[in-house]
This record gives C-alpha cells, structure tokens and sequence, in this order.
RNA sequence: GCGCCCGUAGCUCAGUGGAUAGAGCGUCAGGUUGCGGACCUGAAGGUCGUGGGUUCGAGUCCCGCCGGGCGCGCCA
C-alpha cells in the first residue's frame, strides 16, 4: 500500500506531501462489511489535506498502481502453476510457496475508501502452514522482543485468596499468555508482605484460637483461623513460647501456610508464578537502602518532622511522600522504590504492575520515583483493574478478610468453574467496573458463550473421529486446489486466517476481550458452515479430504484461542 | 473541594477517529429422514447520560454540566 503511494508520486500521478507535513500513517483494517472487502485502508482519505486533491482521485491513482502490481504477479505465478500441476508430490513444501502477491483485486470506493480482497493462494498456502504447524499458529514474533515483568495479585497471605482478587490474578495471566504469543518473554510475579503487623496479628488470632481465648477485635476471624490452630504442631508452639514472641512465631509459621495454600488455591485456576518475592527479602537483601541512597544522590531527599521525603511533588503529584517514618520504619512506598531497584536490576525492560483501581492514589509516586532513580518511567505501567461488584440474590456481598466474611476463589471454582470464570473475566475489559453475580452465573453456565465455543471445537473434533472411520483424512495440497472457489469455505477460511492479528491486538492492548469476540465469530462460522457443507461423505473422497483439512485448521484455531485464554478445548462434552 | 475511572439494547458487556453502532443472555416467530439440536434462520429492541467544540467523518478526541464508583495518611 506504501509502496504504491509512493510510485504513484514518483509517477507523477500525485502531487507529494509539502514539506515540514507528518505523512499519514498508512493503515490497513478490517472491514467490518464483507461487500468491503478483506481489507481496507483510509489512505487516500488522509491525503486528501495534505494533497489539496480529492480523495477519490488519490484513491484511483493509489488503486492502479496495487492493480499494476497484481496483474504483474500472476504472470509470474504461471510456470510455479504449471509445475504443480504435473504432480502434486512435488510440489513446494506447505505454506513455503512461491512468494505470491497476496492481493487479488483492488476497489475505490466513496468516500475515498481502497477495498481490498485477498487471494484464493495466499489463503490456501495459510491453511496449509496452520496444518504443518499447529502449535505456532497464533503466535507471532514481536518487531521489538521484551522481557516483561508482571506482577499481580500480590495479596498478603493472611487470609486465603477470595473473589475479589480474582480479577487481577485473571487480567494478570492473560496479559501474560499474549504477551508470550506476541514473542515476548514474561515473568509472572507475586509480592507478599512477610514481616509486617497484620503477621503478628494473624499469630496473634491463630494463638487466642488455640488457648481458647477470645479473638482480638481487629485479628482475624475467619474459619481458616481455627482451620491453622488445629493444624499448629506442638513443636512450632513450644518454639514460639520460647522464642518470647510467640504471636510472631506462630504468624510467621501462619503465613506461610496461608501463602502456600494461596498457591494451591491459584494453580486450580491455572495461574502460576515465577517469582514469590516477599518484603522482607528486600531489606536483607539491601534494595531499599540502595534505593534511598540512589534518590539521595540525586537531591530527591529531605527530612522533615523527622521523617525521610521524596520530592514526588517535583515530577507532577499532589504532594510529596514519605520513605522513612519518623519511628525509623519505612512505609510501604519505601519497600515499592527498593523493589524498583531490585526488578531492574534483573533487566527487565518492562515493568507492569496489576493493582485493584483503589490504589490508583500512589500511582504517580511509584513511577515518579522510578524517574528520580534514573530509570526509565515509561517502562514503569500500572495496570488498574477496575472493582468487581459482586452480588448474590440482588444483595452486594461485602468482604472482609478481617471479619471473616468472603467467599473464597475456591467457592468461586466449585461453583462456577474454572473455564466459565475466565471467560467472565476474559471477555470484559479490565478497566471497566462489572458486576458479578454469582447465582446468576451459576444459572447461566449452560448458556455461557464459552460453551458455545467449546462445542464448536468438539464438533469439529467427531468429525474428524467420523472421518477417520470412513479412511478419510484432512488433504495435504492446498493451494491451488479450487477449496476456496466458491461457497462455505471461503467464508470459514477468512475467519480461520485472521487469529494472528487478533492475538497482535490483544498483546498491543494488554487486554483480551478481542479473543473471546473472535473464538464466538469463529464457532459462529464454523456452526454455519456446518450447516451448509457436509464435510464427510463418502461418494465425494476428494471433496471431504479438502473440507476436513479446512475443518482441522478452525479447530486448531479455536482451541489455540481458547488455549491463550487458559481454557480448555474438550474433544466431546 | 481536588484528582482518577465509568455512563452504549430489557440485563451483562464489546466497540485501535471511518462505511448501516455489535455480541451473549432474555423476549417473540420459525428450522433437522445426512457428519453432535449445547446447533441454525429471522424479528423486535438504541436521542451511545447531556450541551457545545475539533474533523471530510465523533460512541471514540477537547471543554462544560448531570449521574455513579474510587482515591486524596508518617495505613497497607
């Protein structure tokens, strides 16, 4: 498309841009009107300014240029046509034909629009890399790899996880699943807090438990608590005593059980993490100390009241934020700029932080502080989710870990299920308040779109079965084969092809509602074409052998779409 | 009061400045002597909260207003 703009301005067919003017950037979309095409591109129409010429009229030179181009290329696509047809063994391998020109006709349309339809070939050769190699397909190599840090969750192990921290640990995986389609590196990461008060509070809670007196108002009152007094070995409690601070003690053994069972809790789900990194590390390990001396050097510093400041004022906040308390602890900002240090020193190029939108407060102070230490504050992304309303009968379910009173992820899964969530979650943008209601979902799980694309895919999966009992197997040849011509597949074959792109959105957006529209478009088509093209069928072998190598290729596409969403792709259900 | 997010069909939600604003559910009316009816076809349903502005073109960008959520600690 570039290409032709350009001749058609050395031609001398359009004037050029003037100079000191931006050049439009070309861009090529989907039609959302078949009768518009495969693609389209509002070039002509963004010229039109700059040009001081008619749109229609740039669009016609554009148009014959991109049509030259096409008649050029299918001279040249004789011989390779030719040779093919003197014995299909012998042709190229799949998909790694001749470099064919991928277009096949060109049309102006008004305003200024330049429709584009794609080539029969171009579509084959597609299908017939989708069968060769399966397991890439939908994977697509980043102009620009990067290793990217995720971190999400991060809920402190005093309570199992409940349904409020779903959301997050969802949005963080599937950021994370299309990141690596993408050809990106990713690190899944969780922060836990190991040291601070609400430990000794649930040792505290654990213990009262235990010895049978009563729970302290602000401890922890959940069942879970009465679930770890009764597992708490005598040893860990004849040690705690004797360690003089035996609410600590316990609160540590505490925390850790609660943050395994986390673990336990999130791998149902199908997240898991790379990296469990705890608070505590980071001032053993001395980030926070290099931190403040990193901000220090560079003036960012100031004690006031006896406290230590960071000037996040200085780069655009409210006001500016305390590191060190005047006890000479430090705040949770100061352990968030020591673990700044400690992820770049690991060379991540990317930072994204998952946090609920209540935390959208301390947003400026962490990348700003990022900036003070030298790095690079466009690498530093905070990614709000926005809350998750949750309701039961028409009643908002109130949380509280501290009161005991939530439902945990674990209820969610036995209730719901693990694919039907992440399809909930998946298919909405992480930025936008939903509500969740629960017996509602539970009522609605048999109508869940998920399910309407999980048939899709085990019905291709017994045809294929049937298939195999009449002999009949998906062709290898596609190109070339006249599967296209007419009807059905065509229409089937334009969905397949486009989940590449879909995933490159999605990575581009860090969001996955795009992936769910798509994988319901395609069981959409695939269910049509079902109807209107009977695949098996024994009097017609040529014939059945093409269309179940196109039936194949949807279902590799499907269930590679849902595998990015982490949910299942059932051979029968 | 200041800042951030949100407002799209009866409900739940999509909609990178482009062509007639979409999907699922719900409602109504239809469909299979054939490969899985958890399917298919069609219909009804919208002043995109509201008023201006920018643009060839605005649900999308800018400003005001209305309504809802969240935040404004030497808490985490």
């Amino acid at each position: 498309m570039e290409r032709a703009w350009h001749r058609a301005v050395a031609s001398g067919a359009l004037p050029a841009i003037p100079a000191g003017t931006e050049p439009p950037a070309v861009e090529v979309e989907r039609p959302a009107d078949p009768a518009h095409g495969d693609l389209a591109s509002n070039l002509a129409l963004r010229l039109a300014r700059p040009c001081r010429r008619a749109p229609l009229e740039i669009a016609a030179a554009i148009a014959a240029e991109l049509a030259r181009e096409i008649k050029a290329a299918r001279v040249s696509e004789q011989e390779p046509e030719q040779d093919s047809a003197q014995g299909p063994e012998q042709g190229p391998e799949p998909g790694s034909g001749p470099a064919v020109n991928p277009l096949a006709a060109v049309e102006v349309a008004p305003p200024g629009f330049l429709n584009l339809r794609l080539a029969d070939a171009a579509l084959e050769a597609t299908l017939e890399r989708i069968l060769a190699e399966p397991a890439s397909w939908g994977r697509v190599a980043a102009a620009e790899p990067r290793h990217v840090n995720v971190e999400f969750v991060s809920a402190n192990p005093t309570g199992p996880l409940h349904i409020g921290n779903a959301r997050g640990a969802f949005v963080g995986d599937l950021l994370c699943r299309v990141l690596e389609a993408a050809g990106h590196r990713t690190t899944r990461e969780y922060y836990f807090n190991d040291f601070g008060a609400q430990v000794r509070n649930l040792g505290a809670s654990v213990l009262a438990v235990r010895t049978g007196a009563p729970v302290p108002d602000d401890g922890y009152h959940g069942d879970y608590v009465a679930e770890l007094a009764g597992g708490l070995p005598g040893d860990v409690l004849e040690a705690a005593d004797a360690a003089g601070d035996p609410a600590w003690a316990v609160g540590v053994w505490a925390s850790e059980r609660v943050r395994a069972g986390i673990e336990a809790s999130l791998a149902r789900l199908g997240v898991r993490f790379d990296v469990w990194k705890s608070e505590g590390s980071l001032y053993r390990e001395g980030w926070v100390e290099q931190a403040v001396e990193r901000l220090a050097a560079a003036g960012q510093l100031y004690d006031q009241d006896g406290a230590l400041w960071f000037r996040s004022a200085a780069f655009g906040d409210d006001k500016d934020r305390v590191v060190r308390k005047s006890n000479g602890d430090f705040t949770y900002f100061g352990s968030d700029i020591g673990y700044l240090v400690e992820k770049f020193s690991r060379g991540f190029d990317r930072l994204v932080y998952i946090w609920g939108a209540d935390h959208h407060g301390t947003v400026a102070r962490l990348r700003n502080a990022a900036e003070a230490m030298g790095f690079s504050k466009a690498a530093v992304e905070v990614l709000l989710v926005a809350w998750v309303r949750f309701v039961r009968e028409g009643h908002e379910v109130s949380m509280s870990k501290r009161a005991g009173e939530f439902i945990t992820l674990d209820d969610l899964l036995s209730e719901i299920g693990a694919d039907p969530a992440r399809w909930f979650f998946g298919s909405r943008g992480p930025s936008s308040a939903i509500d969740f209601d629960i017996e509602l979902a539970k009522k609605q799980s048999n109508e869940n779109p998920v399910y309407y694309v999980q048939y899709a895919h085990a019905r291709i999966a017994s045809i294929l079965r049937k298939a195999a009992e009449a002999d009949l197997g998906p062709a290898g040849r596609l190109v070339g084969s006249g599967l296209l011509t007419g009807g059905p597949e065509a229409t089937l074959a334009r969905a397949v092809v486009r989940l590449p792109e879909v995933v490159e959105d999605a990575a581009a957006a860090g969001e996955t509602q795009g992936l769910t529209a798509y994988a319901t478009e395609l069981a959409t088509t695939f269910h049509a074409f079902y109807r209107d093209a009977r695949v098996v069928d024994p009097a017609e072998p040529d014939r059945s052998r093409l269309r179940l190598a196109l039936v194949e290729a949807a279902r590799i596409t499907l269930a590679n779409a849902l595998g990015l969403l982490g949910i299942s792709a059932p051979a029968s259900m």
